[in-house]
DNA sequence: GTCAAGCTTGACGGTGGTGTCAAACATGAC
DNA sequence: GTCATGTTTGACACCACCGTCAAGCTTGAC
């Protein structure tokens, strides 16, 4: 094991993590993240050949921790809960930080230059994953029942507007208003448990 | 009127327009729309002062005829109709061109370089008079009879969900799957005409 | 202690970005 | 034709970025 790695490798993929997250992508230099590391440039490009897959490999810890905290909040046994929880979730993750830090895969996905093809499929690899957890999780007898649409297209409505929030996140910057929109929306996909006519009060 | 624009300030500020769109606010430099124009930069300066101003300018622009245009999607008479097209418009928009250029309000949204707060007010500017036209279609005795939720609500939950939409485009590049998500939403917030239960077939 | 492998370090060359400025120029007013 | 005004033009100063590389260093293996 001669001529071994220096540098922390968890600490210095957490400190690019944040700042990719800050800045986005494209914004990013070496330097910055070198500096945020207290690594120099030179050592990251022998560890890890370029900026963009540097990218993928703290992309994949994000994607992964990510995961890992939507599943557990849709978990919520009652079917409003769980997506109420699931927007709590990724709506405090992206107001998280001063200023917000908003949200790594939406910044990555928007981004004019990030658009390789590697990344390209860890965004789609990520939204994937994400919309099949939350297809798992309306399949269910009791969430199946309530909803408006199919639990496959509720999935994919539920995604996309979760992406939708973290657009309105950056443009108005009121955390209150992405959980009344997320519960607005969850109200139209949900009927009363009560079945038969649907309130107009939501 | 001595000492006047040498150049066609129409046609520079449609190009400009276009590679802002193409390539977002942050990723373009003066040069980008001095050669995409035929004027050179220090023109550019003389006449816009600087780089933001000169994107206000144009999305000033961009914004009058995106409201234009979705104002005429949505007086489709049958409110199903007018979310449709409303959808489909700002699909088409953001699909056109090779490669398919986006969303140009989304893009600026997201882009960390577009921090200033000019730019956010004029963004939160645009949306906030989609949502109105949005809410306006809806509050027709008609629109409201057949919501699942609240007008104002709805027409939030629409807002935010042509942001998603925008952000799914640049990861799947898929304008089928986008049409398909915005149907599957508007079956969501809209009852059937035939009152009573709804459909599970959508 | 010697050694080789691989990491670290600082510098280099090249590119590209911003905003400014003085001189040259074009044009309508007179 | 002269002139004042605002525009155009190319150069300038400055800063940031990328990727590379040779020299120096650290370390475990032997």
């Amino acid at each position: 094991m001669v001529g071994q790695r220096q540098f922390d490798e968890r600490r210095t993929l957490d400190r690019a993590r944040e700042v990719f997250w800050l800045k986005g992508y494209g914004a990013t230099s070496m330097q910055d993240l070198a500096s945020a590391s207290g690594v120099l440039r030179g050592s990251l490009y022998n560890a890890y050949r370029d900026k963009e897959t540097l990218f993928l490999r703290v992309f994949d810890d994000y994607a992964e921790q990510f995961l890992a905290d939507a599943a557990q909040a849709l978990a919520q046994p009652v079917v409003d809960q769980a997506l109420r929880a699931f927007f709590d979730f990724t709506i405090t993750s992206m107001t998280t930080g001063v200023p917000t830090r908003g949200c790594l895969t939406t910044k990555t996905a928007i981004d004019t230059k990030a658009d390789g093809e590697r990344i390209r499929a860890a965004l789609r690899d990520l939204l994937d994953k994400m919309e099949r957890l939350v297809h798992e999780r309306l399949s269910t007898g009791e969430a199946r029942s309530r909803l408006a649409i199919p639990p496959a297209e509720a999935a994919r409505v539920l995604i996309t507007m979760t992406r939708g929030i973290v657009v309105m996140e950056r443009v108005y910057q009121d955390p209150e208003r992405l959980r009344a929109t997320a519960a607005a929306l969850i109200d139209a996909l949900l009927t009363p448990v009560d079945p038969g006519r649907r309130s107009q009060t939501g």
